[in-house]
DNA sequence: AAGGTTTGTGATCCTTTCGCCTAAATCTGT
DNA sequence: ACAGATTTAGGCGAAAGGATCACAAACCTT
């Protein structure tokens, strides 16, 4: 039998694994901090501060800064940083329209970005993990510094235990192994995270975003299908598996039309990208420009597209009530299309929201636009990257100069 | 700035703390264990165990039987069990159409309990309250081991902080502060902590139910109104203030009837104890007994009853597939009428689950009927209670002999 | 230049668990 | 029945880690 929760057996060696944790996340997270402010931050005395810090500082993830003088009286405090050479982490994205793949350093720092907009349609697993090997080259040109970790965004649902795709109907893939494909491809064994890509956008809106310091945060992105993701009491919610948060494909309008995912009146299927394009008299694949000329055209009073515009921000406001009910987020981030959008939907998703969300839910949530723009999935997958190093700086601590490169093959 | 987790500033102390929790944790949740089972649980030593377990004796909390000889070799471990009478709590639950309290030890142990049914309709605060408070008298003339704490499962709107019960539709209540009634009226300065009950049952249900072991849980419980709740990850959902999980008023029929929430087309409307009332053609206050003869009606093949039966079971099936697909659950657990009518409406629920939700969350998710019945959200409340203990035994260890009772009066 | 304030440094102490040894209790095989 | 194997309890010293405290250093204010 085994005792099950997050604190079993505790011992010594577990304290200091924590504090490392505690300071690295902190200095992650928050950024650049002195060591006195350390002090404050963890509630840890300044001994054992030194001593934690001196052996981050040996390990190379931080770096001390000799002093700042800020014109307060007393004996000034060493800044203390991560160091961005220190670790860093190759983050990959896999959109409808592009690829995208970075390399970002401890502290958040990205350190080397390539993007490459592919043509819309079923893209074969072979040829897309093929690019992102050639851009992880390019990459890799440029920056030696150790590498600790591999996330990998991709629009789809996907299982986090071992990285399979198990439908990306916007891609066309079933199914699809694209954790053990990108380790080949890239000839690794270093952890590759794969994960969806709406859950790793709310992971960055909320230690980089429009939600940083939200411990409740609902994130809605609206691109060619409609992702979703959910941070509940500060931790990530994946479910079982890893296929949570899609909330793309909740029944929405039992009287609604095909959904690529085989079910009727997916929401997807009322505030996607497609619903607005076709209501406007656009093609459905007209994408981000198309959305554009929605705009304009609603600003020059066109009647089509304001009624577009009205019909998903009916939508919206009617799931973004239920999930208002059912989560209770303090905040709702619209990213992508319904963060450009929701300017002009405002008005009509918040009427539907005081209609149809309970009140005191209603009272305390906030809806706001994304603040990371298209890259939020990527700086996302960094960050999941990133995790298990923060979770346990100790486990590179002493691991010095475990500086792993992929293979160039 | 303070840094922000779980493990900030941990010491030597902390790891006691930590360490007397997961014993305590492991033994309410799992039942008596012996020293050497703990040792295997914790993967503490058995130095550590004894003095920890030596600890929490000394204090009360366990006792320690002599030994079990168990038909193996060596020499036998004593069996570690909680003490019920080391610390109690108190668990009252108010429903639509019954009030209850009980007094649960340590461990889960039901020591007294009463329920006393009431006439359905709109309930004053102040009866229900002092109608509570006799309760308890009546349950503390029997028991009088130390109160360390008090649960309240009520069916309506809760926000954990403070116990304001936002609004109870079928009790008519609306920003009751009823923790605070509660105090007043027990005379007591123990912490109360008020939730929602259908968030209690699934607690119970994890705890002692049918979702032991599982750690991602969707609990749905319909009664006059359709309640749910969640455990993702192990941790309950409540959201940013505790109202999470309110399913029963997610839109689920743009074309639906009113619903007492105030906007229409809930899920609640279609899929609660009214509807299938009502359907059937019997009165929608009918009640428990009503529900009971639409089954017998439908084994008998009356279409009113049979056709009620489906449009519930199909209406079941389409909100969970959005569930499903939003939470990805391990095991969706039904409670109350949704628990009694299941066998009845199963392949209805299935079919509209496998026509609507993603296949990878779908294959993951099992569907079963509650194992506490009535009882679950009683029980919740008395996790709920006991939950402060759990996490920090070591607050009660030293305050020996700590027997705190409610005033008298 | 003197005094106050804050912080770094280092030695020592306290807490808690681990490791090891011996004793005890039980089962198994002869 | 008795010896050996197995498993666990009990107790003592070791190890690890942070807390405490005293002192020195660095800065600001007057």
């Amino acid at each position: 039998m085994r005792i099950h929760g997050t604190d079993v057996g505790q011992r010594s060696e577990t304290v200091r694994r924590a504090n490392l944790s505690a300071i690295v996340r902190g200095l992650h997270e928050h950024g650049p901090m002195s060591r006195s402010e350390l002090v404050a931050a963890t509630g840890l005395t300044r001994s054992a501060i030194r001593g934690l810090v001196g052996e981050l500082a040996g390990a190379g993830l931080v770096t001390e800064a000799p002093a700042v003088r800020l014109g307060t009286p007393g004996r000034p405090s060493p800044m203390v940083r991560l160091n961005p050479h220190g670790a860093t982490v190759l983050a990959i994205e896999i959109l409808v329209d592009s690829i995208a793949a970075a390399i970002v350093g401890l502290g958040g720092e990205t350190l080397a970005e390539i993007r490459v907009d592919r043509p819309r349609g079923h893209l074969s697993v072979d040829s897309v993990v093929a690019d992102l090997a050639g851009l992880t080259r390019e990459l890799q040109a440029s920056v030696h510094d150790p590498l600790i970790g591999i996330g990998v965004a991709v629009a789809g649902v996907v299982r986090r235990s071992d990285g399979l795709v198990s439908m990306a109907p916007n891609l066309g893939w079933v199914d699809v192994p694209l954790g053990a494909h990108l380790a080949r491809a890239l000839g690794t064994t270093i952890p590759i995270a794969v994960a969806n890509d709406a859950d790793l956008g709310v992971l960055a809106e909320h230690r980089r975003g429009a939600a940083v310091g939200v411990d409740d945060v609902l994130y809605v992105s609206g691109e060619v299908g409609v992702g979703g993701g959910a941070i509940t009491g500060g931790v990530p919610l994946t479910g079982v598996a890893g296929y949570g948060g899609e909330i793309g494909h909740m029944p929405a309008n039992p009287d609604g039309v095909a959904c690529r995912c085989g079910s009727t009146g997916c929401w997807e299927t009322e505030v996607g990208e497609g619903a607005l394009l076709t209501l406007a008299g656009l093609p459905s694949d007209a994408g981000r420009d198309g959305v554009e000329a929605v705009l304009r055209d609603a600003e020059a009073g066109s009647p089509a597209a304001v009624a577009a515009l009205h019909h998903v921000g009916r939508w919206l406001g009617i799931g973004l009530a239920g999930l208002v009910n059912l989560l209770n987020p303090r905040l709702v981030v619209l990213g992508a299309m319904h963060g450009r959008i929701y300017p002009f939907v405002r008005a009509t998703i918040e009427a539907e929201i005081a209609t149809r969300a309970l009140p005191a839910p209603r009272a305390i949530v906030r809806i706001v636009p994304a603040s990371l723009g298209a890259d939020a999935p990527l700086l996302g997958a960094a960050e999941l990257a990133f995790e298990p190093l923060l979770a346990d700086p100790a486990s590179r601590v002493g691991a010095r100069d475990g500086a792993i490169h992929l293979a160039t093959a």
